[in-house]
This record gives C-alpha cells, structure tokens and sequence, in this order.
RNA sequence: GGUCCCGUGGUGCAGCGGCCUAGCAUACGUCCCUGUCAAGGACGAGAUCGCCGGUUCGAAUCCGGUCGGGACCGCCA
C-alpha cells in the first residue's frame, strides 16, 4: 500500500504501480489517466497510468453494467477515479511485462475527474514527435516514459549529489539570483531595476564570486545547485539557463579538488550508468599533452587515432601551403585514418568542410596505397617527402593520412575535431565504456583576436604555481594555470581553479588584461576588498547538471532534461515567453522600447 | 549575423513537375465482439502539402522570400 505520512491519500488508497496478487481481494481506489483502452463489447479493459505504473482495470457488462458503461465512454489521457477490487487475474491472462500484470482491478465505480480532448501526439507509444510540440504541449509530453524518466533520473542525481555533499559537511547556500552585471564574457541577461531607474540588474552567468565570498565568510565548504544564464546562442549540449553543481571548499589545494570532483563523478557514473569507466583512477593529461596527442582539451579517450606531428617531413618543401606554415612558426598534424585510403572524394570534401569549420583553410589528404602515395597534392611534392610523411605517420598500406598545415594551435584543434568526428562517424568509438580524464595545467591567459590578452578561465582562477607569474612578462602564454576541467566521453562535465587570494597577484593579473585599477575597483570592487579583509586560500568547481544527465542518459540533447526548456533562439513555446509589458510597467522601470514595433 | 536540414489529415512517415481525385500506419467517429494487454473486425470522417510570391500549359514537387523547429559556425570570461 502507498502511504503517506502513514495514511492512503484521500483520493487514492493506492497508485497505479503497487497493486501486487498479495492485494487480492482488497478493495482499492486507483487515480490516474486512462493509457489505452480495449473494448470487447460487454467485456472492456483500460490501463490506467500515473507516475508509479499501470494498473489494468476490468468491467463487464453483466456483472457491473454501470461500471462497465463508464469504461466503454473514456478515452486516452481522460483522468478517472476508479474503485474496484483487486482480483488475480485468470490462469492464462497474466502480463509478465507489467509489475502489476498479475492482478486487475474489477470496477464498481468509475467517475471521471476531467476528460480530454484528443491528444497532440502519443503518450502511449514512444514514437519521435517535434520538438515543436513537445514543448508547447510539455504537460503531455511528460507523461510520457521517456521524459518521466528522464525527469527522474535528473532527481536522483541531484539527490545523490546532495547527499554526497551533505555527508561531507558542506553546506547547501543559495546566492542571490539579482546580481552586478560584468560586460566581459557571455551577454547578461538584465533585469530592470524599479528602485534606480536607468540601472539593471544582471542575472549570474555563475555565483562564481558569491562562492569565493562565502568561503571569505568563513563557511569553509559550500554547495549548491545553482542556476546560471547566458544570453547566447544555445547548441545541442548548451543552453542559455542551465543548472550547475557549484561547489567552493575554503584551504584547498589543487589536488584536494581533483581527488573530490574524481570521487564524486566516479560515483555518480558507477551508479546510475550502465556502463564502466574505462580506466580507475582516471588518467590525467595536461592541456599541452592533450592538445598534442588529441587536439582537443576534452579528448574522448574511448578510441585511439591520436595526432602525430608531420612538420619534420618537411624539412625544405616546396609546397607553398606547408612551406608558409612552417615559415610562421606552424607546423603539419595528423591522424592516421585506418582502411580509409580507398575514401571517396565526397567523403573526404565532407571532412574537409569539418576541418575548415575550425579554422583550417584546407585539409591534406594522402592515400597509402600499396607503395604508392596517392594525393591531389602528390605533385607539389617530392618522392622523399611523400614516403617521409608515410614514416613519420606511421601509417600502413591502405590508411589514409589527413593533415592540417597551420599555426599549432588551429591546426591541432582542426585535427582534433576531425578525428572526434571520424570516431564517431566511421565506429571507432567503443561505445560501451566510459573515458573519464582530468585535464590540468591550463594556461592562465590567452590571446585575443585584437592582439590583448584574456583569462583563459575566470578573472579569478590562480597561476599553477606564485613563480608561473614571471613569465607574464615575457611570454604570457606560458604561464600555466591552476585551471582543472573534468571531460566524461568528450564533453565537458566540470572545471574549476584554485583562486587567487592575495591583493596584490589579483591586480597583476587584472594588468596583463589591461584591466586598470580604478576599472578593476569599479567592477570587481566587492572582491577586491574582501582580499583585504583575511580572505582564506579557496578552490572549487562547477559541474553541469544537464551535461553529467546527458551522458548517463546516453542523449544529444540537453532540452529533454530540462522540465521546461527553451527553443533555439531562447523562446518559450509553452509559456509564450518573452512577452511584451504594459506600458505603466515600462514607465514604472523608466524605460522606452526603441526600434521595431512590437512584433505581436 | 551566417551555413545547412526539416515543415504533407491529430501524430509519424511516403510521394519530389502531369500517373495525386495526395498514399501508408496510427489516432479519431460509428457499429460488431466476454480475456485483452500496441486487442481484433467492418464502415466512415479528416489535409487546398507552414505562409507569400514567381517559373510553367500544369507545382506538394522547381526558384525567391518569409515564418517556425532543429544541427552547425560566429558567440559561449
């Protein structure tokens, strides 16, 4: 029996999953909707559904006509109150797909709480519908099993994650959703302020120096599950408002936080994946390391084909593509295609498209066929070079050699998006274990398109080590970062940074991205003083609910493990959202809507 | 801001210049049926092919635009 606070609701005395053969006899008060009905004449059945299961209920017309009357009138998704009593059912009719499937519910009375109109799509069947529908009609589709359990699994990772925290004396604190917007990053989604017209709040894009101010406060270890907006473009596995696991520990080192977000996605995968990680305790690669064999700084471990560096194959080319590469400090990568030298040009065209879509400005391609190299750029270089790129590839009779002549790091990230690519595309990926790694050793700073310098992380994420900061001087690139990126099957799961905590390092880091001090003050004041005021070394992560959900789920698509997702440019189908305001509101907030006139 | 894909009865698909008076499955409606569980059987209703314009003797089909959804690029400290 369901109980609740040890008494059956007052609507229901069970649900629709727990009527077993012990209940037999028993006499039961099911709620729930109708799932599909099948009508004999004078003997119907229905299904009936809630979110604990099905539960088949009977009537004939000879036994309980009135009963049986009202069962033959509803229809698919009507919501009905059904009481009855439980009866096995007869040797023959049981139905081992269902937990209940060996006993019915024998109506004597049937009330229909609210019928239905025909439903947008099936509820009953697990048949793809657009996604159109899906969301304006999400109250339906989450009857459905797939989003039900989808819902479910989400709750019972947030449980989990909670408890994790909980039993390790951390504490769960909710930062304010109305911060100071911060023009750097992403685009702010704004909220108008009634109180000091003219002025916004910003929604956070992360509690990220909430976090570092309640370790500042003393509260040592905090958690929570954070939301975080983004006012941009969404993609399949990113959205503009997601959830995140955010997490900040007061004394910490670097390894304090790894050895944590280890334990706890290991954790997480070993119980609510199918599937293995591939390697205990997971392998660790620096961001040089990984850029070099993968291309990539959330390499998908689960397949080889790593990088291999073709620029010493040619020392004095006279390829000019190769040859203004290296004269510019580039270099030549690769991967090794295995079988793929008999690749049709349509294939490798596409592939070339997926290469170029990360910069490169074309893809080189060599067959290996038998003792020949073939190449539509075989005639632009010498037979040694053709059988150097053959030695230093590694590459056997039948493979096929692609490559990218660029500055390392397009040419790498460009490979490296082509060998996740082909993984996936030509099977190469083993699909039934886990690649979880530790990315570390980040750089602190890079380079931006107009010739400054940005974080590579956040305003706050710390030099690996104090001494890192010398080469800020001199070659900003090289300083290394305490930056630490958690990548599950390729894509990124969580990250996080020890911080800085001293004054003096927060400035000199805010100079390298010509950040002044009297701007550093205005728009990262609140920081900047506490450091001040004893604020204790801190490090932590955040870790993307949907992301971890995603993988465990095995889906593409972020939207299905949100309750109420958005579309593609941010709207809400269900809600019909955004919407305009009236214009006392407007006048309230001391605003003007400029530009095109309401669209609606 | 850009590139690509999709849009056909309620739903999922097919049709891709004339064989379309738009096909199939399912849902829906009426009827038959006492052991089904994707029940079965019979009959029936339901779409001017997202929208606008163009090409053509003729457009669901080709072209342009537009709207909506999706994938990707830009963007995402």
């Amino acid at each position: 029996m369901r109980l609740q606070n040890g008494k059956p609701d007052v609507l229901r005395t069970h649900t629709c999953g727990d009527v077993r053969a012990a209940d037999a006899g028993r006499e039961v008060t099911l709620c729930g909707w109708v799932h599909t009905r099948r009508d004999h004449g004078d003997l119907t059945f229905i299904d009936l559904r809630d979110r604990y299961g099905i539960t088949q209920v009977v009537a004939t017309a000879k036994e309980r006509a009135e009963a049986h009357a009202a069962l033959k009138d509803v229809r698919a998704e009507w919501v009905i109150r059904v009481r009855g009593t439980v009866r096995a059912r007869p040797e023959g009719t049981r139905n081992p797909k269902l937990p209940t499937g060996d006993v019915e519910l024998v109506a004597t009375s049937v009330e229909v709480l609210n019928p239905s109109k025909t439903p947008p799509f099936y509820v009953n069947e697990e048949t793809p519908v657009d996604e159109t529908l899906r969301w304006k009609y999400r109250y339906v589709d989450l009857r459905r099993e797939r989003s039900r359990e989808l819902m479910r699994l989400r709750h019972e990772v947030v449980d989990f994650i909670r408890r994790y925290f909980i039993d390790r004396e951390f504490w769960e604190i909710e930062t304010t959703n109305l911060i100071r917007g911060d023009p750097t990053g992403a685009r702010d989604f704004v909220v108008p302020s009634r109180h000091y017209p003219g002025k916004f709040w910003a929604l956070p894009q992360s509690p990220q120096q909430l976090k570092q101010i309640l370790m500042y406060g003393g509260i040592d270890k905090y958690f929570q599950m954070a939301r975080a907006y983004r006012d941009e473009d969404p993609r399949s596995d990113r959205v503009t408002e997601h959830t995140q696991l955010d997490v900040e520990m007061a004394f910490v080192e670097r390894e304090d936080v790894m050895a944590l977000i280890e334990d706890l996605y290991t954790r997480i995968i070993e119980r609510f994946s199918t599937k293995p990680l591939m390697r205990k305790p997971w392998p660790r690669l620096t961001f040089a390391e990984a850029m070099r064999r993968f291309g990539s700084d959330k390499p998908d471990l689960r397949f080889g084909m790593e990088l291999v560096d073709l620029g010493g194959a040619f020392p004095k080319t006279a390829f000019a593509v190769v040859r203004d590469a290296l004269a510019k400090g580039g270099t030549v990568r690769a991967i090794v295609v295995p079988g793929k030298a008999d690749a049709s040009r349509k294939e490798i065209d596409g592939w070339t498209e997926v290469a170029k879509g990360r910069g490169a400005k074309g893809l080189l391609s060599f067959a290996m066929a038998g003792s020949e190299v073939r190449s539509p750029v075989a005639k632009f270089l010498s037979a040694e070079e053709l059988s150097a790129i053959r030695s230093a590839s590694g590459a056997r009779d039948g493979d096929l050699v692609l490559a990218v002549a660029d500055v390392e790091r397009v040419a790498a990230d460009a490979v490296g998006r082509l060998r996740q690519h082909l993984g996936e595309t030509l099977g190469l990926v083993d699909g039934s274990k886990h690649s979880a790694v530790l990315i570390h050793e980040f750089p602190l700073v890079e380079h931006t398109p107009d010739g400054g310098w940005t974080f590579s992380h956040n305003p706050f994420s710390g030099p690996l080590t104090p001494d890192e900061l010398r080469w800020l001087d001199s070659e900003p690139e090289r300083a290394r970062s305490s930056q630490y990126d958690f990548a599950l099957d390729g894509r990124e799961t969580a990250g996080g940074s020890i911080r800085i905590y001293q004054r003096s390092m927060q400035e000199r880091v805010f100079k390298q991205m010509g950040i002044t001090k009297e701007e550093a003050a205005q728009r990262f004041g609140a920081i900047l003083d506490a450091l001040d005021y004893g604020a204790p070394p801190t490090g932590g992560f955040a870790g993307g609910i949907e992301r971890i959900c995603m993988t465990l789920a095995g889906t593409e698509n972020i939207r299905e493990l949100q309750a109420f997702p958005k579309t593609q440019t941010g709207y809400d189908l269900l809600l019909d959202a955004p919407a305009a305001i009236t214009q006392a509101e407007l006048d309230e907030l001391g605003l003007r809507v400029v530009g095109k006139p309401e669209q609606r």
